[in-house]
DNA sequence: GATGAATGAGTGTTCATTCAT
DNA sequence: TATGAATGAACACTCATTCAT
């Protein structure tokens, strides 16, 4: 676990920038906020990163890749807990959560329609794809029309399982404070809406 | 409909700000670029608006005023279309869609964990009031029991509802371009999707 | 002459930048000098001028504009001096001292090999142009032996004539610093050393 | 030759920095853009040199120095092409093309009123007592009248000739460039303009 | 209502230089 | 000799905002 001197540094700006991103957007965080709050010398950003940007594109790179081992040792070792979908749902809500502060990024950053990069969407693939080869296997020599049904069915996870997820995930706070909801119940009315509606609704 | 020289340059002023701010986002957008776009002196902002967040206000209040308006007409008369579910969804997403750049702005401005005000949530508090209003009538004087279970429709709305519309509202041009999806398709597919899960699960 | 007051800050700006860029060079002065110098905000230079390159393109336009003018007056009304080449020649050197921080300027840029602009070598073009058609009228449709015999006069101009003369403008304080000369004494030796030189040859 | 390892990385940040001064200027290059282009460790700049001018400094010192050793040789040994001037004009020529990177940097240098040594000055006052001392023997004890006409002699040789030489060696690429001239009849030009006008007024 | 000019504090970024190893 | 990491000051440039007219 020893980290080179170097590696603690870039972490530590990483992990700042990660935490203030999702408090005040890309744009509305300056590098300086970071440095201050992250206890380093500013340049020392620029001798560990080509520019802001490329602080916002390791974070996003670094979970996309964290996802795609996710899912492949999901397949491989199959789910936590088998055969109990609202169970492995959860488990999914959970690891979500744990990465909210990124993805929130991520998806502000993806509502601005001038990006080219949309890493907000290429989380999306990598983990709809990983839960639909997992349930049906990995598709090969697709004929147009089972493309579409594919194509289908990845549009019907997407606006019906994994949106509703991510929006709890980033919103739940939010909604507790501005709602005066209970944390839990949330979850929990929450978990029995997905159940009756995306998991009622698997094609 | 003569509208006075000085409203027609703060029309201007907010049709801009309103567009910019969803293709960069709020704090990408400078007034600069807002008067450059616009083609208006740059002092005339701090003359028609009280400081660069007043625009923000303006823009989200006058939808949050519209859509007020929209929800107590459209339970005043009834839906355009009587008895056809989907084609009533429909003219919602309709709706949305015209009014998507503001939307966009406001959840993106709603991710950020800093923020006090939340017109996104205010919007979702409004529309989904509207719908339950319609289906079930003006709750008065709930018990703790009846208001629990209002909540739970609340959260089924917005979660199963709500959000995939909105989701879809402000991100298909986006995945059009990064799936290479049809856009017609893409729709036809998502009513589809909604209809399955959302419909057939209201409670 | 009234100036109208953003005109009179611009003016302020390029005459303290002309004198800042030819004791420092343009990359040796940052624009906090040339604002503390001239004694206006930092943000008024970004007002006037596009970049800190707009500030050196002005002044180099201006100067070559103003060269324009003179050859093409000196043309017309012939020269102050008629029938005294050596009375003429120093009215030029004069009229260089004058302009002799720019020139420095000009000429220091111009020596950089990467620059794809070269005001030195245009106000060269203008210069000796101007010399060559008031001496035997401007040409029209040149054979290309003459046009060989009008670029050796050119050549023959730009390097017994012009660079001696630009030398003595832009290095005479520092020779007499360096090797102690008396500065009038090295006038009367320079102008003496062209008439025996450059004058004396002229094809 | 064997170099030892720490004098062939100090060779190498002279060589590269020679080059990028004469490119971009001294102020222009950064110690970063060196030692990028050299391959060598930031740091180990300032091991071998005290500070960023100190690598300026070692550049002309060496030339100084290799120039008065040309003179010195070139006093004992004679011409290399004796009772031809054109000849020995010409190698001159082609020895500062070879030096023509740092002559242009000291020039560039030279130019900034406010630079307190001035190496241009050192290399014109080492060259031309060079000739002049070949030309008529080194002199002693001078009168004052001789004094003027030996100070006469060095501002002519500095004005018709070396300025003129050191024109054609830092300007002749730009002058090809922007002029569309051919360097092979550039040079043939400009070497007949020297003949007739520099050669031709020797005192 | 509208404008050109101005401002202080801030932006992202790079600088020459140093340090410990 | 050489290196990766660090630093404070400066860089060019832009920000939201204000002022006088």
């Amino acid at each position: 676990m020893a980290r080179p001197e170097g590696e603690k540094t870039k972490h530590k700006i990483l992990v700042t920038a990660e935490k203030l991103f999702s408090e005040q957007g890309f744009d509305g965080t300056s590098i300086s906020m970071i440095t201050n709050a992250a206890g380093v010398n500013k340049a020392l950003v620029y001798y560990h990163f080509k520019d802001k940007n490329d602080i916002i594109e390791h974070l996003c790179q670094n979970i996309v890749e964290e996802l795609r081992d996710d899912v492949e040792r999901s397949i491989q070792k199959g789910h936590v807990h088998p055969n109990d979908t609202k169970a492995n749902i959860l488990e999914e809500i959970k690891s979500c959560l744990n990465r909210r502060k990124i993805i929130s990024v991520m998806l502000m950053e993806s509502l601005k329609s001038n990006n080219d990069k949309n890493y907000f969407l290429e989380i999306a693939h990598v983990i709809i794809n990983g839960v639909l080869n997992e349930r049906e296997g990995q598709p090969e020599d697709l004929s147009p029309d089972e493309r579409l049904k594919r194509q289908h069915k990845f549009v019907h996870e997407f606006f019906t399982g994994f949106m509703p997820v991510i929006s709890y995930v980033v919103l739940k706070d939010k909604m507790c404070d501005y709602f005066n909801f209970d944390s839990d119940l949330l979850l929990e009315q929450f978990m029995d809406s997905l159940e009756r509606s995306h998991i009622a609704s698997h094609m």
